[in-house]
DNA sequence: CATATATGTCAACATTGCTGACGTAGTTTA
DNA sequence: TAAACTACGTCAGCAATGTTGACATATATG
């Protein structure tokens, strides 16, 4: 593949650039989970049962709805995951007050602490990389992603925070 | 959560925006594979059967072993997807010519077509993202990636060429 | 009281990973 | 040339995680 190709025809560097994203969207996703895969292995969890912990802790107290929403899975599916969670101490629930139909979920501290050492190792490469590639790159990284991403909104508050 | 909290504490704006960042690429890569996931739908595929035809799209005539090298799957994982789409048409199988031991991989005519339609609907996403977010901001885009993925000599050549 | 909502459960199925075992054709090497 | 290695394929079984559809229970709400 010669530079003359690339240099003559501008189609042709842009597809390339988009092939780039799409593969650096793929690789750096795997590469971004890989690791937290590998410990959630050792308590013969997945990658769903991260999910579930991630967002309890991120907001302790969310209903079962909730967490439905966020995820876009059914609740069958989620039944699954939250039952082991649940029956292995790692998240609790507890009968709304305002809506005692509502069960809300909670880390226990057993949750509490794979959630952290999840995260741990998922911060740590997130950390490194916006290192390496600095303040203006990061920038760069959350607006083309959150360009990308459907529900924008969800994002725009804590984003403009960032900004500052 | 009051703006006193995060003015208040350093640490807590930085777990926050490390936290923005892992959401980010749960959610913009959800939604980045979610079109061409309905269309797969309709062909009875998959996202397996996506990335087969993707990496053979990019590099027509690699060899079985480099696909799964790629991908970082077992041979049986793989051939279940392959020989559904060599048997439904859309890849060809020819063998080697310096190592008759190898079944080089293309997509046919009927792949190509569906290649594309899986391409454009990632590359329409992939286009507005970087149109709305401005040339600095896909720099910073690919350099995070780049970062949090493991094997980045994978993109370096490219990533080099598309800097100029 | 009737209806809607939040949650849970049972059953069946599809996709896509995995391991282990075995086979065949073709290449390389001692 | 015979032995060993490699590329590829296949069969069988298992696990995780998504789906639909049906049905049940408790609670809220008009």
């Amino acid at each position: 593949m010669s530079d003359i190709k690339r240099r003559a025809n501008p189609l042709f560097l842009r597809e390339e650039e988009l092939r780039l994203a799409m593969e650096l969207l793929f690789f750096a996703y795997r590469d971004f989970t890989g690791e937290a895969d590998g410990i959630l292995e050792s308590y013969n969890f997945g990658r769903a049962h991260h999910r579930v912990i991630y967002f309890v802790g991120r907001e302790p107290g969310m209903s079962v709805k909730d967490l439905l929403h966020i995820l876009s899975i059914t609740k069958q599916s989620l039944s699954r995951v939250l039952s082991q969670l649940v029956d292995e101490g790692f998240i609790e629930q507890r009968t709304g007050v305002n809506d005692r139909r509502q069960r809300l979920l909670y880390l226990t501290s057993k949750g509490q602490k794979l959630e952290q050492q999840l995260s741990k190792s998922q911060s740590r490469r997130i950390a490194e990389a916006y290192r390496l590639a600095g303040a203006d790159a990061v920038d760069g990284f959350r607006k083309v992603l959150m360009g990308i991403t459907d529900e924008k909104e969800r994002f725009a508050q804590l984003n403009d925070d960032l900004q500052d």
